[in-house]
DNA sequence: ACAAATTAATACTACATTGTAGATATAAAC
DNA sequence: GTTTATATCTACAATGTAGTATTAATTTGT
């Protein structure tokens, strides 16, 4: 069993990260949109709930669920918090990425 | 078919990165000692090559096989070299990765 | 005011790709 | 032919991704 919970995977970083970002209005449709402006990586919405489900599943986030909004219609939208436990993952994903990084110099890289 | 070559994986850019710190002495060997010196991260050997092989199939690394050295004995050296092509997949990811990290403030964040 | 249509969203299912380990095979030096 | 450093093979778990179905609310028509 591939080391349990030890290290997130690279979308599971971007999500993580684009929730953090949203603050309080991180949801399925907003995630996705961020990710599209930002990084313009278009995702299908399936593919960010499976991954939060999952993340949530590690204690990585936690979500709950809306009132319904003056809108047109829908169901309530699940909005989705990251835990400490996930900040942690992603700061030390991200220092192993600057690790290595550091480690290189310009003289090893292609134009 | 999930989007061909376009990302990769968390796992793939840290043996690209791996690789390139490393230059002409990478292989086997090499970049799992590299991993576990300046990341802490202790992979099985056949985890290093099934990646490897797979970043070759996508063009992002080529390997040729070294001389015989006067050690003690063994099979020759496979030394792994990143390719233009696996350097530009690494900045664009090192890039999305900063801008999603760029867009968060410090009051964000716990502790 | 009630039922049907519309809409915004989530949940489910299935499969492809990536991550990981363990066992096995090779090639060279002794 | 034994030992050693290395690579390869096989199998499975975790993550990435998309497509389809479902649900809950608002709106519209009568």
């Amino acid at each position: 069993m591939a080391e349990k919970e030890k290290f997130l995977g690279e979308f599971e970083q971007i999500v993580l990260l684009a929730c953090i970002q949203l603050g309080a209005t991180a949801y399925g449709a907003s995630l996705r949109q961020l990710l599209h402006d930002e990084i313009q990586r278009d995702v299908a919405i399936g593919a960010l709930y499976s991954t939060l489900e999952r993340l949530e599943k590690k204690g990585m986030v936690t979500s709950k669920f809306g009132a319904a909004t003056a809108e047109r219609g829908g169901k309530p939208k699940r909005f989705f918090e990251v835990t400490a436990k996930g900040q942690e993952a992603l700061k030390r994903a991200r220092e192993a990425m600057n690790t290595l990084w550091s480690g290189i110099s310009i003289r090893q890289l292609d134009a």
